[in-house]
DNA sequence: TAATTTTGTTATTTATACGCCACAATATTA
DNA sequence: TAATATTGTGGCGTATAAATAACAAAATTA
């Protein structure tokens, strides 16, 4: 999951539906399970997702579709140790994106 | 859940579902979903639960009802990182059982 | 021996986690 | 401008997962 989203301030539900692999119904029917995930509107009622809201999105994901909780667990999970839970994932997600870093770096040298 | 069985070698099915609190094909059902439930049976079939499948089966009580993984997540997790999980697993079991001590002791000094 | 329990297999039920569609409003593209 | 695309809410449908029930035969227990 997750192809990169250039870098801006909001995004629409398309946007990050499809960076995720998941239809906008889905991202919808999160944001009415876990209370975590409240993107703000615009005054038609657009979603705006900002980066903290992809991260709790990506939180949601890696629990739910990675850990396999159910999402009573996954939410049960996120109340009880937010702060771990929390951690733990940005910790996860920093050294992901060292490794990409050290494969790009690596492919290189073997070229 | 559990309530106290007596200490004995084997424990038939239908003791083990009640001290669970699950019915005899919930057990049967786990026993198919997961390798690590395998109790011995005796000449004519019928299951021989050890102390160790008691164990086991907390152990799955504990990831799928309490923690709230699916069983799937459960299985992978098991699967994954066995030892921490029992480890995990049975230091919180000793630490419930100190704890039930002590709210005893406590009770008595209170009286 | 009579009552209860257990067996494996299969069927059924219930719960979970979505997917899809309708219809309207707005936005984007040709 | 016209056609196409995107978003909204809401409700209904559904695939899979999880749990339970039903069954007759065999075993165990009282």
């Amino acid at each position: 999951m997750y192809i990169d989203l250039p870098e801006k301030r909001y995004y629409k539900i398309g946007e990050v539906a499809k960076a995720f692999g998941l239809n906008t119904s889905h991202i919808r029917f999160w944001e009415k399970e876990f209370d975590i995930l409240k993107p703000k509107k615009n005054k038609k009622g657009n979603r705006l997702f900002t980066q903290e809201d992809l991260k709790n999105l990506k939180l949601i994901y890696h629990l739910v579709k990675e850990k396999g909780f159910t999402l009573e667990g996954a939410k049960s999970k996120m109340k009880e140790k937010p702060k771990e839970v929390k951690g733990n994932h940005e910790i996860i997600t920093r050294l992901e994106s060292i490794k990409e870093e050290l494969i790009k770096i690596k492919s290189q040298i073997d070229a």
